[in-house]
Parts: structure tokens; C-alpha cells; sequence
DNA sequence: GTCTGCGATGCAAGCGTTTGCAGAAATCGC
DNA sequence: GCGATTTCTGCAAACGCTTGCATCGCAGAC
């Protein structure tokens, strides 16, 4: 026999405190109603007695599957991955269900870490909302049989249901709106990332100025992305001698950083400057002057989300599912009538 | 025997591919450099061809003991616990710890189910961030005998670290200003929460007033906690009556809150009245005008917490430490000279 | 040629649960 | 009062891994 690790915190300890047997104990903490009320009662006794939580390895183990939803996201600080977490996370309690959360801070090598830790797991469900994910990945948790929910990637699957937003109509939303109002002359302020959503964006927003106008002119501008990229790219902007009568924002931080340093080079909102952002997170209603944004329902989506991996939706599909979601145009009063030029 | 549960993923699956014993895999897997090196590469090859994934569940029984830091914050929202979270995080990653988080949303039930998860997994340190922490929770851990650290709570334990920050100072900091500016009358603005620190801020308020100048006038208001709180205490403030000339809020969040309240009532800040808040996030920064307020080292927080738990700090202590934080003012635009009353 | 030493591998127990099945105890019918 | 149920409880295998110890094969020493 090999010796004991730690001090005996087990089913064992429970059971001989009170004079029962292991299967009895467990009865007991899992709720079997087989119990008779009397040991039933002793055996809590003891359990409490003894400061005793059941091993949740053990007990996956034994299970063959653990009451666990994984969530990897790729950055908790971005509104639009925190709220869908949030969501995803009352909804998973709400049914008693365990979650664990992994951060992927945009890294490939944290997203597969995260990944294998799920699949090591055996998370009974995974979302994973990154703007990163990779198709080898998607293979791997394909193959790991665990139901899965992807943001915005291209391929469903077997067991794996893809969710996104429909970004393009909500640029065509934006673009035409500005045109409504006057607006030849825009930029549009992405972030550094090179990957498929956004380049597409800048892509669609090109082709919506110039169907809305054909002689209007359009320019993009990037920066980190954040408070401080949004003002970064402003500050570019203004150095390379356009001058645009609106701005649109790939999210709402760099809109709000693109406002706060147009305001500091004297210009004002929207008199001399529309300003559009993208997320409609709470800081848009907040600032000054509350942004004009395009509502991407989070909410709703990590509803969606956990209804396919967990709900109703979780039945098997063998082809995969995709679900699209429209996003709505939220106007508030950082856009208006283009200034005379 | 018991039917298989599911199709083969284990050791035994990956073993037999590879013509060995599960010992021989096992090693191979956990990098024991007594595999001869052909042996090795066919059992990796075997491995990765059945796209397996070593089941963690059954590793942490096996070993006893898990690599997973657990953390508990009570709301991923507040940058204040976001930050710690993060850097806590990304000590762990950088030891090859595993992290799993839980968000308690104030809610002690929910911090009760949280505590439990983190003990069930047997993680292998803990770090409970949370404001809402409870005396028998503390004493629940101390009796896991899982080396834990708690924020802002009054009663260190063996094995268990107790940091906090020395809010008082802070106040009292902000306090001194504002009166060296000439303010003599202030009112703080917290929120709901009843719970010790929160209060013990009140009364630091009071106190400080009064010190700075006995016939000073402060009030204080409440509301629910976030941008839309502040914004509500500020309404109630303002139908009061009361016209202090600087507002104290306990958070950044409120103080925003608090600000845009104050400018829609054709109030301007700083001129009529300075307003100032604590933690110093981000959008401190970014709001208009710059917020004044108490910077709170969270970064630093969080690498303490680490250490205390995993890191050289880690050895066992047996009356329990207590670690309190110095916070510091940072002046920026949103107060200046008190308004002639 | 036997022995020793050693590197590489396998055997099997053990980690703390769950749970099918069997057996014991209590209850019931008549 | 005795068998037939019905409850309740215990036994022991299984979950997938780690790891101390035993074993095996083989090289070098004598």
C-alpha cells in the first residue's frame, strides 16, 4: 500500500463517522431519495462535521463526463466578450451547470492551451468566442466529440454550431444613415488586427461609400485597439491633412479615444465631426457626446449560444448550424448634418 | 463489468497503438526522460493520430493534487477586479498553472457555490477578490488546507493572506486637497453595499471633514453601484438641495456617472463643482473632463496575491499576513478651486 | 561463463467517486 | 406467523491516470 498524501477527506472519512457505507454517503449527496431519512440525516451530520466537499475529479471520473461548460474568449476587457460571457454564465447556473473561463488575450499559443484544458476537462459543452480561432483547432474539438459553439468562423460542423454578426449590414446601415445626412468625405478607423472580420469591414465600407455616392471619398486609418489606439489613429488622421466630415469606428473604445482627441484639437462633435462606434457598449451612452453606434445584441447571442451547446438546440446536427445576427443602428448625438465644406 | 461509457480515449487506447504499457505512455506524456527515444517518438505518434487528450480529472486524483489556480472575483466588469484577475492570470500562465475563474456578482450564494467549486477542484492555491467575502467562508478554506489569499478581509488565518488598501488614506488624501482648494462642502457618494469597507469609507469621510475644517458641511448619498448609480445619487443629491462644491465618489464608475448627471443639469466641472473618484481606471483618463482620483495599484495587487500563494511568499505561515496597500491621489481636470458659495 | 549494474519497461495498486447488482431489513398481505 | 414485496444498504468494479517496485535484457567486469 502506498501511503496516504493527504489527510483522509473522502467519502470514507463520511462514512465511517457515521457508521455507513460509501455508496451510502453518496446516496446521500447527490440526492437519491433511496435513503431512509434517518441515516440520511446522519450521514449530513458527519459530512458537515467533517468539513467535507466531495473531489469534483473523482467524481467526473467516475461519471464519465462532468457537469462543466468551458468558455474560452479572447479578451474579458472588450464589452462585447465580457457580455457574452456574462451570459453564457448566468444561463449555465441557471441550470446548475459549473463554467470555467480561459483568456486567450488574442495569442494562438493561449488559445490552443485553452482549448486542450477544455478537452483535458471534458467540459460537457464549449463556447469559444475568440476572434482568432484557427481551422485545425476547430478540427480538434470536432474530433474531441464535446458540442461546440463558434463565433464567426467560417466552417459549421458536425456537433458544432457557428454564430456571427452580420458586420457588413451594419456598416451599410451606418454609411447610408451619414449619407442621409450630407456626408461625402469619410474615414473609417479600424485596429491593427489583420485577420478575416475586420479586413473584410474596411472592405465593405469602401463599397458602401461609393454606392451611397460614387464621388464621395473614403480613406481608412488603424491603431492598437483600445482608448488609447482610437486616439492614436485620430492623431494620424489629422496629420495626413484629411478631413473628413464623419468618422466611422470599428467599436466604441476607439471611437470614444478618436472623440476625446478630435475635442483636444479643437474640433467639435458632431458640428465639425460625426462620430460612429460599433458595439453600443454602456460607456457609449456615458460619454460626451453619447455616440451614435451600432447595437450588436451580445445578449441575445450568448443566449443563442447556450441554447445550441446546452438548450433545446443541443440535439445532434450533423451539418452544422450557422446563425447570423443583425445588428441595428443606435443613432445618439455624436453624428449630424455634415459641416459645409 | 460495466459497459464502456464512451469510445476508447484513454491511455489503454493509445498504449495499444503504440505496442507498450500505459506506464510507458504516461511517461512519454509527463516528459520522464527514461524513454528510449524510438519508443518515445511511437508512442507520440500514436498519441497524436488518436488526437488524444490526457484526461486532467483523472490526473489531479491520480496525483493528489491539481495545477490550477483558483480565482474568485465578484464582478468582472469593475476594472478594479478585472485587473487583478488579469495579472493573477497571467502569473499562473507563466508558471504553467491552469486558472479557473468565478464571478460571485455580489451575490454570497453565488460566492458559496463558488467557494465549493474551487475547494471541490482541489485547486491549488486560491485567490478570492471578492467585497462580499463571509467569516464562515474564510474559515471553510482555512480548513481545506488550500493556501488562499483574501482581499480586504478583516481576520488572517493560517495559510491565509489578507491584503487590503488602506482606504482611509485615500480618502483622507482627497479630502486634503479639496480643502486646500478651499472646499467646505462635500459629499460622498457610495453605493448600496452595507458591507464593512464601504461603510468604514463613510465614516473615514466624515471624520476627515471634520478635521480639515470643524465647520465644514458633508453629506452623503448612495445609489446603486456603476455609471447609472452615479448618475442616480447625483439626481437625489441635486433634489436635495444640498450644493456641495466637491463630490467624492468611492468608485470611477459613479464619479462618471455622477459627472454627466451634473453637466445635464448645466452644472460645469470643475467651475461650479469638482468631482473625484477611486481606482483610477482607464476611463478616468478618457471621460471628459479627466477625473481626479485615488490610483489603487492593482496590478501590484495582483502579483503580491500570487506570490503569497504560489510564489516565494508561499511557505507556510502560521498566524496568517496582512498586506495593506498604500493609494495615492492623481490630479487631473475634474476639480479645481471651490466655487465662491 | 556467471555476476553485477543499469537503463528501459511493465505490473498493479491506488486516487475518490458512482452505480449495477445482490443481499438485508422492514413492511405487508392474508 | 410466514412468504412476498418493497425499502434500504453494502459490495465491488469501473472511471483514466500516476508511480513504487519488480522485471527483463543486455553490456561490461571478473
Amino acid at each position: 500500500m502506498r501511503k496516504r498524501r493527504s489527510l483522509a477527506m473522502n467519502l470514507d472519512a463520511v462514512a465511517q463517522k457515521a457508521g455507513v457505507s460509501t455508496s451510502t454517503v453518496s446516496r446521500v449527496l447527490n440526492n437519491l431519495e433511496i435513503v431512509k431519512t434517518s441515516t440520511r440525516s446522519r450521514v449530513l451530520k458527519a459530512a458537515e462535521e467533517l468539513n467535507y466537499h466531495p473531489n469534483l475529479h473523482a467524481r467526473s471520473l467516475a461519471r464519465g463526463k462532468s457537469r462543466i461548460l468551458g468558455i474560452i474568449v479572447s479578451n474579458m476587457e472588450n464589452p462585447f466578450f465580457l457580455d457574452i460571457y456574462r451570459t453564457l454564465e448566468s444561463d449555465a447556473h441557471a441550470q446548475g451547470l459549473e463554467v470555467v473561463v480561459a483568456n486567450t488575450d488574442y495569442r494562438s499559443e493561449q488559445l490552443l492551451a485553452s482549448v486542450q484544458l477544455m478537452i483535458g476537462l471534458r467540459v460537457a459543452g464549449l463556447a469559444a468566442i475568440v476572434s482568432e480561432m484557427e481551422e485545425h483547432l476547430i478540427q480538434t474539438v470536432a474530433g474531441s466529440r464535446i458540442p461546440a459553439a463558434f463565433y464567426d468562423v467560417g466552417t459549421p460542423q458536425k456537433n458544432i454550431t457557428n454564430i456571427r454578426v452580420d458586420y457588413r449590414k451594419g456598416i451599410k446601415k451606418t454609411v447610408s444613415y451619414l449619407s442621409a445626412l450630407g456626408h461625402r468625405r469619410m474615414a473609417f478607423i479600424g485596429h491593427h488586427s489583420t485577420l478575416g472580420p475586420i479586413s473584410e469591414r474596411r472592405k465593405t465600407f469602401l463599397e458602401s461609400v461609393h454606392r451611397c455616392s460614387p464621388s464621395a471619398e473614403a480613406k481608412i486609418f488603424a491603431g492598437p485597439d483600445g482608448l488609447d489606439g482610437g486616439r492614436q489613429a485620430a492623431r494620424e488622421l489629422l496629420e495626413s491633412g484629411f478631413r473628413p466630415t464623419a468618422i466611422l469606428c470599428v467599436n466604441d473604445f476607439m471611437a470614444v479615444g478618436v472623440m476625446r482627441e478630435l475635442r483636444e484639437e479643437g474640433l467639435q462633435i458632431p458640428r465639425d465631426v460625426s462620430v460612429t462606434g460599433f458595439d453600443n457598449i454602456k460607456l457609449a451612452e456615458f460619454c460626451s457626446p453619447p455616440l451614435t453606434t451600432v447595437h450588436i445584441p451580445r445578449e441575445q447571442i450568448g443566449h443563442i449560444i447556450f441554447d445550441n451547446v446546452f438548450g433545446d438546440g443541443r440535439a445532434e446536427h450533423d451539418t452544422g448550424r450557422e446563425i447570423v445576427i443583425d445588428p441595428e443602428l443606435v443613432v445618439r448625438d455624436s453624428t449630424g448634418i455634415a459641416a459645409k465644406s
